[in-house]
RNA sequence: GGGGUCUUAGCUCAGCUGGGAGAGCAUCUGCCUUACAAGCAGAGGGUCAUAGGUUCGAGCCCUAUAGGCCCCACCA
């Protein structure tokens, strides 16, 4: 066996296990193969820059389920991708091309394609080295793009489909208008926030009426000039009279009616509200019902629309200023109250957005926000943790058609055309030879492309082949476990759930996994603007993949935000290093084996590959090899007090994956490994390792490397790359941990009494040492040990792992008694649960420190014991508490009073 | 305005269906003990936001209050 290095160096070896498993294929997910399917869509990332911390840890949670999944038998598959990210790629597109001198609309359609695709090329590479460096093993051969021929027949089939059933429409509807991309957005990706702003009343002349006015009040001045009515409220008795009349519209020529609308709140501001139909959605609703003329003015670029005005041409806000100006000077001006309200701000670019009117496309939602509420409802879908449902709903509760068309060139364009010649609209793959109804033969395709969202919502199925009838869809679909971050609930998950109903006839998923933000140290969110990210592959360079990977997942719980912090990856990084040395100490002592010992020690631990387990299963054949061995060994207490606490780790691990609590099974796994294995176990096996006559070395070796080589592989989800690389330096019958048989439950490990006896020792041990450091007695000295009971198991038991013990608490002389017979007055002594430890320190004993700690823990103990009092004395506890319960509070009553019993006797002594 | 969520050790957070308060980091004290000083052993530190209620029993369930965070929403 070749000799580990001191310290564990995760760059070296890395880049070597990844580049191996992407040769072996183990990635690679085949369908049909007679095993248990399972597939998670990897959330494809924008290929609009670089991974951050949140893409490590959706990541990691991914990669993990997969090899815990891979490892129980699971054919599984993680379909890798990326998102061609409409807007945010075309604005990046643009930006790179504005630094070169260039210019969008100059290229052309064509040109500026060419572009973007070789932007994705670039950046998407760029994504993938990362993922390679974080170990993910999605099944790279399988490799999709949204953008994709695929992909890209399944949004146009997609699209024709829905309508042909009537719910995609083309209409002039108010929508969000980003003067800076040029784009309609859908209301999801408007952030409402409150600024600071005023409040302008003005004074509209009543026609016909000479000095009487209707004051309303703006926040938006300018729109002014889009002004189609006035609105009060049909019940506001002050305004009563002025319904119907008209109203001279300032700075214009035009008159405008007052109108009644129950949208009008009496309370706020004046009651009477200027209406603008083409740009306010309220004011779009109230003119829909009025009939009232939409006046568009502005354009694209948010400057004003109104030919043969002097504001036309004029900025937006820059007119705002304007018109204030005049109004002030024709005394129409009545006031300016300043006043926060909410302005809606475009996600990607941060550039106030505009209701505009404009031709798009929409989707109507209701019938599909029943899908998504049905499938929740009947079980098909549901959230880990759970109350994400509550967000689900209450999106879906809220929605409203989605407006999927964008006014880009970056997208998947849609698939509809329009007579040259009477403008008839065909929806279809390609355009007709001839207009069937002018018989015309020119077609121009519109112009939109498709919000990026449409096309990740088929994601799950696109990504399969769907349209197509393929074995992978078939194998693989419904998937297992979405997983994604909860931020993305509405934009992505309600969608992918009706396009799936709608399309499939299946919830895309059966569970989602949420997990929460990744923030900086601090708690807030990290962002480029704060310039507060960390990038993962710089934690990676200095601390390790399988350091980032636990650093991510240790101690968190599903759907929670969670703190970056530098200690936290460099504690992993210590524990990696921790299991690096105790691997380092096992092989050093294997090394010494020979003969029959060696042979029987190079299978220790390993029980065949994950596919070799499931024919087990399936044959109903119980793996046998682990029982042969242990009928050759003479297995001691500590042994099977270490393989029974193993055992209870892969029950409790395995249980917590199972519920998507992987930050509790990581600390179980990394809690035995360090504290059990590490500081205790190999700690009691070092006295039989050095004895040159030992008769139970074998079995040490034997359970060391079996413990070990189970805990690697309960490991090996969260820290892939240690693992692998320890496993195949450690045994060389399987080629790889990844592919090897996940640890069971196994009832040839149960051993309870040992656990309960090691437990007791080390009892006994923290005992000794506690006191022995309150005494500073140096380490060096080796004090004899009088263990006192009138048990005589547990004096069997103390006496059976004497040595050990010794060797654990520094002690010279072990001797088990059943009275304090010939021990010196003036031992200190420690009372534990079934025995009173003595220690003759003579020239180091105070008396008067000895009787405050004893003292205090008289003190202790009488406190337990007025509590265990306490209840048992209740009678209602007594009467209504589970019996378990009871006779548990019982025992202890008794432990306690034993244990207070010995505490005084020592006490009268002194 | 509506909804959600949180408040536990100096810091960051776990605490599953209610049954004697946990981890990591930080702090303090000993140790270079032949796997590991990226380590080992020991120690200190919490009225579980506040006030009520349900219960034999509440960090956990219910109600109210205070404060924090998040999401949604057209208040002109």
């Amino acid at each position: 066996m070749k000799e580990l290095e001191k310290n564990y160096d995760p760059q070296a070896m890395e880049p070597e296990i990844y580049k191996n498993w992407l040769e072996k294929d183990y990635f690679h997910a085949e369908a049909n193969s007679g095993k248990k399917p399972f597939s998670i869509m990897m959330p494809p990332p924008n290929v609009t820059g670089q991974l951050h911390m949140g893409h490590a840890l959706d990541n990691t949670l991914q990669d993990s389920l997969c090899r815990f999944k891979r490892m129980q038998g699971y054919e599984v598959l993680w379909q890798p991708g990326t998102d061609h990210a409409a807007i945010a790629t075309e604005v990046k597109v643009i930006n790179k091309l504005k630094a070169e001198g260039k210019d969008k609309h100059e290229l052309g359609r064509e040109g500026f394609l060419r572009e973007a695709w070789a932007w994705k090329e670039e950046y998407e590479g760029r994504i993938l080295k990362q993922m390679y460096k974080m170990g993910a093993s999605a099944d790279w051969k399988r490799l999709r793009f949204t953008m994709d021929e695929g992909c890209s027949k399944a949004v146009q089939k997609v699209f024709i489909d829905l309508y042909n059933k009537g719910y995609i429409y083309r209409g002039s509807r108010i929508i969000n208008w980003c003067p800076v991309c040029h784009t309609s957005i859908s209301d999801a990706e408007v952030i409402h926030e409150d600024q600071e702003g005023s409040f302008w009343h003005i004074n509209y002349p009543i026609v016909g009426e000479e000095g009487r006015y209707v004051e309303i009040a703006t926040t938006r001045p300018e729109t002014l000039l889009g002004d189609t009515a006035v609105a009060v409220n049909p019940e506001d008795e002050r305004y009563r009279d002025l319904v119907g009349k008209m109203l001279k519209l300032p700075l214009t020529d035009r008159e405008i009616p007052v109108i009644a609308d129950e949208y009008v709140d009496m309370e706020f501001g004046t009651g009477c509200v200027k209406i603008t139909p083409a740009h306010d959605p309220n004011d779009f609703e109230v003119g829909r019902r009025h009939d009232l003329p939409e006046i568009n003015i502005m354009n694209d670029d948010a400057t004003i629309c109104c030919p043969g005005s002097k504001y036309d041409g004029m900025d937006r806000y820059e007119a705002r200023k304007a018109m204030v100006e005049d109004l002030k000077a024709q005394g129409l001006l009545v006031k300016v109250v300043p006043h926060s309200h909410s302005v809606g701000t475009h996600d990607r670019c941060g550039a106030t957005v505009e209701p505009m009117v404009k031709p798009q496309w929409f989707v109507r939602m209701d019938k599909f926000a029943e899908d998504c509420r049905r499938v929740l409802e009947e079980g098909e879908l549901r959230f880990v943790p759970e109350n994400y449902a509550k967000t689900y709903l209450h999106w879906i509760d809220n929605i409203k058609d989605w407006c999927i068309s964008r006014q880009l060139w970056w997208g998947h364009r849609i698939p509809a055309y329009y007579c040259d010649q009477c403008g008839k609209l065909i929806v279809g793959e390609e355009a007709p030879d001839v207009c069937p109804d002018c018989g015309c033969t020119h077609f121009t395709q519109d112009e939109d492309t498709l919000d990026t969202w449409f096309s990740s919502a088929l994601w799950p199925f696109s990504t399969l082949g769907w349209p197509e009838h393929t074995p992978e869809y078939d194998y693989f679909y419904p998937t297992s476990v979405l997983v994604t971050g909860y931020d993305i609930i509405f934009f992505w998950v309600i969608r992918m759930v009706f396009s799936g109903v709608e399309h499939t006839g299946k919830c895309p998923f059966h569970t989602v996994l949420m997990h929460g933000l990744v923030r900086d140290s601090q708690g807030r969110k990290m962002s480029k603007s704060l310039g507060n990210g960390i990038d993962p592959i710089e934690v990676i360079d200095k601390y390790g993949a399988d350091a980032l990977r636990a650093a991510l997942l240790t101690g968190n719980a599903p759907g929670n935000d969670m703190r970056f912090y530098w200690e936290k990856v460099e504690n992993e990084r210590n524990f990696a290093n921790k299991v690096w040395n105790a691997t380092r100490f096992i092989m050093m002592n294997l090394d010494k084996a020979d003969g029959a010992a060696a042979e029987l020690l190079s299978g220790a631990g390993l029980c065949g590959t994950a596919d070799q387990a499931a024919e087990r299963k399936k044959a109903a054949k119980p793996e046998e090899s682990v029982k042969e061995a242990m009928a050759k060994l003479q297995l001691t207490v500590e042994d099977k007090w270490i393989l029974s606490r193993l055992n209870r780790l892969i029950e409790n691990v395995t249980r917590n994956m199972e519920a998507f609590e992987l930050g509790i099974a990581l600390d179980n796994v990394t809690g035995f490994i360090w504290d059990e294995y590490c500081d205790w176990y190999i700690e009691m096996v070092k006295p039989r390792l050095y004895s040159e006559t030992d008769s139970t070395k074998t079995a040490a070796l034997w359970t060391l490397k079996t413990v070990l080589i189970n805990a690697l592989k309960l490991l090996h989800p969260f820290m892939p790359f240690i693992t692998e690389e320890i496993f195949t330096n450690i045994q060389d019958r399987e080629e790889s941990i990844m592919i090897s048989a996940y640890p069971e439950y196994r009832e040839e490990w149960a051993f309870t009494d040992e656990e309960a006896q090691v437990e007791a020792v080390k009892e006994a041990v923290r005992a000794i040492r506690g006191v022995r450091a309150d005494m500073n007695v140096p380490p060096s000295r080796k004090a004899a040990v009088y263990v006192v009971t009138e048990d005589a198991g547990v004096r069997k038991t103390f006496t059976d792992t004497k040595v050990v013990f010794a060797s654990l608490c520094g002690a010279g002389e072990v001797t088990c008694q059943a009275d304090r017979e010939g021990i010196p007055e003036n031992a200190v002594s420690v009372v534990v649960s079934n025995a009173s430890i003595f220690m003759p320190l003579a020239d180091l004993v105070d008396l008067e420190k000895e009787k405050e700690r004893l003292l205090k823990e008289e003190a202790r103990l009488k406190g337990e014991l007025k509590r265990s009092h306490g209840m048992l004395s209740n009678e209602k506890f007594v009467a209504k508490a589970p019996a378990a319960k009871i006779e548990e509070e019982k025992a202890k009553l008794a432990k306690y009073e034993e244990m207070l019993r010995k505490v005084q006797e020592q006490l009268s002594r002194l």
